[in-house]
DNA sequence: AATATACCCTACAAAACACATAGGAATTAT
DNA sequence: ATAATTCCTATGTGTTTTGTAGGGTATATT
């Protein structure tokens, strides 16, 4: 698993909703500013995200963004997985993205990458927005 | 950390000498071939390996490439940091190579990838060549 | 209904990175 | 001398990352 910025951005921003949770919206401005997120690259990034079922949005003034769930319900594994794909060191040890990849050819090696992959995605799948407010 | 196609080339060649470990040299042609390996990109990275102190090799015919320490003396972590880099999810969550990162701002969620990294880099740096043979 | 505020959507662009390939130079066994 | 082999640097090409631009759409307020 490697992070990218976009991820990056996108947890900042969903930490911050799930702060605001069932008290109010959050204005892209307010996410973009307070988190030093570039404005319009946070926008296609919570388009991206409602599209995913994460939030939800309202238009016009007194519009925003807010939780489509709550934070509990949130894993940080599936929003990983969503933007960065594979949470495995390499893609043909990834159960949800498998392909075949060179390293195949090592069995104890790429045995060793599956180990790791099954604790990252343990400790992600468990952890929820709520457990890093 | 995100294995690149170069470290999983790498990691095969360097198996593949560890078998021949004090036995005999094996050509770039063998290497790439019995590993299913582009010569041309293979050879830049034994280049790269030699460079780094990994391996020796011999020129001429009867030529070819060796191991330049036992394999259990070559750890896993170190052959991915010189070829991949960070072993963290993230840049700022890395010992060897930090920069500052966004995430930074979440502290409960920095920790928890610096707690991923300490397992990765654990691991890795247990598992030698040897132990994949 | 006019206005201002806010989100929606698509396309584009620059830079970095990944994945190689090309071609010739240097070394050495026979 | 020749052939086999590694060494080195440059280049190419496609993909991914990290954004930006610009116009469209909805809605609260007046």
């Amino acid at each position: 698993m490697r992070l990218s910025r976009k991820s990056e951005y996108a947890l900042l921003a969903l930490i911050h909703l799930a702060k605001n949770f069932d008290i109010k919206l959050v204005t892209l401005k307010a996410l973009s500013g307070q988190n030093d997120i570039p404005p319009k690259f946070l926008e296609t990034i919570l388009i991206f995200l409602k599209q995913a079922g994460y939030i939800r949005s309202v238009r016009g003034p007194k519009g925003g963004y807010k939780l489509a769930k709550s934070p509990d319900q949130i894993a940080l594994a599936e929003i990983f997985r969503c933007i960065d794909g594979p949470l495995a060191p390499v893609i043909s040890a990834s159960l949800h993205f498998y392909e075949k990849s060179p390293i195949e050819k090592s069995k104890k090696l790429h045995t060793l990458l599956k180990e790791i992959r099954d604790y990252v995605s343990a400790i992600l799948e468990k952890t929820t927005l709520k457990d890093l407010l």
